[in-house]
DNA sequence: CGCGAGCTTGATGCCGATCAATGCATGTGG
DNA sequence: CCACATGCATTGATCGGCATCAAGCTCGCG
């Protein structure tokens, strides 16, 4: 092999610079400055098998990661087995935010499928945004936001019945994949009901059957995994308590 | 009225590195040179009645609170009118932490009792701990911290049952208390029932029906807001699926 | 083809919600 | 000081949504 070829592909594309989600990254609004010194920081990626896990609980954490291609969950779980899916993320969304409260992760990451993350060395993001306001603001903003995501999932888990939990998923994950330039209509789950369940504090019976419940009134179409929405009114509607 | 008595009393213990409680708060950690210039940015406090609300949901982000004295609810509420506690915050917490997103507060911050904040101009503590790693860092542990309390929370919303719920919920409090030198069997509950059931996802004659069965079963000793702990590894078992 | 993982659907039961009445503490005005 | 109102808590009776248990189905894959 020559010299050139040793070269790792990706080489080439590890630059938040040229990465098609630096508007949904963590480069978001940064100068050409900033972005040309991301770069060096972010210089790693890593590929993360289907099934396999990008981190367990209580690893030591040294980075976070961005998602580049590819689906993810995260699990924390009780001593006593208990389990529940605390996100599912995709391109351009970051994994282990958890690991820095006590330099430890306290969740699972699991691939949903095939996947490729971006690896950032914390402690150099921390050096770099004290350096660089606007990456530090963008930073915090990506905290905060987790923040108050996590707050909506408690009202959904708090105060929502199945039908409202299922629909405000399905309306959540359409909205992001739209966001990423897929249709918002039709789309192919990467969970299974009981992953599914998992994060909506549902069992997958009752996941399976509101889902079948959505085909008879005329919301979905839903064939396994694959889902396409007819209604997405209707569903908006059921989120907001139309029917109380 | 002389001079010395219009200087107001709080003005002599606004001041981070004399606050008995910089072991718990912000400034966790920090050298000398580091807390003077945290005096500076923590200038103002300011005081909350009883009912009072700190911040709406949809206010201007401008500054992060620390309880320094009282208690405090967070509630989110969507368009329909639902509603549900996202937390309780009592000395030495943060609040406002959700408001960095978007340069909103997406939440409501009430106080349950007469207390004080000291108020931590935001922009100001960006620009801080800019110069001061330490600072920095951990300011990032609290947010992360945050992040790892809400997963737990999703947990207990999603996974246990009615009587897991309120032991772990007495559980935390009891521990927050006695870190701050509270006693840790005694207390007396700054939220109704109601909150407590908007928090832990019940009713709040659930809530209250489960204070009775602790009673009768020997863990607590309930007497409308004032609460005994009577076997406290006892509740930890229920925690923990003893009973499954 | 046959196996297994995941999904669907049905029957039944239980936990917690709901509805309703009473009790208890605090406060207020006559 | 009592009468009454008000807010919160307790307790009982009933109901319903979701869990549980169980059986069959679908589809991908060795």
């Amino acid at each position: 092999m020559t010299d050139s070829l040793r070269v790792k592909p990706e080489a080439f594309k590890v630059a938040c610079s040229s990465c098609n989600l630096r508007e949904l990254c963590l480069p978001v609004g940064l100068g050409r400055n900033d972005l040309d010194r991301l770069d060096d920081l972010v210089a790693t990626r890593k590929t993360v098998a289907r099934g396999d896990t990008l981190f367990h609980s209580g690893d030591p954490f040294q980075s976070l990661y961005a998602v580049r291609t590819g689906f993810f969950k995260t699990c924390v779980s009780s001593e006593d087995g208990r389990d529940q899916v605390t996100g599912f993320q995709m391109a351009g969304e970051l994994l282990g935010l958890d690991g820095i409260s006590n330099d430890r992760h306290s969740c699972d990451a699991v691939a949903l499928e095939d996947s490729q993350v971006c690896v950032i060395p914390y402690s150099q993001l921390e050096d770099l945004s004290r350096e660089f306001t606007d990456l530090q603001h963008q930073f915090h903003k990506i905290m905060s936001r987790e923040i108050v995501r996590d707050h909506g999932v408690m009202l959904l888990l708090g105060s929502m019945r199945a039908e409202e939990r299922l629909a405000a998923f399905l309306l959540n994950l359409t909205q992001r994949l739209e966001a990423r330039g897929f249709s918002a209509s039709s789309l192919i789950l990467r969970m299974t009901r009981e992953e599914i369940g998992s994060y909506l504090g549902l069992k997958l019976e009752t996941v399976s059957r509101t889902f079948s419940k959505f085909q008879e009134d005329g919301f979905l179409e839903v064939k396994q995994r694959h889902i396409r929405i007819v209604d997405q009114a209707g569903l908006q509607q059921l989120v907001n308590g139309a029917n109380c």
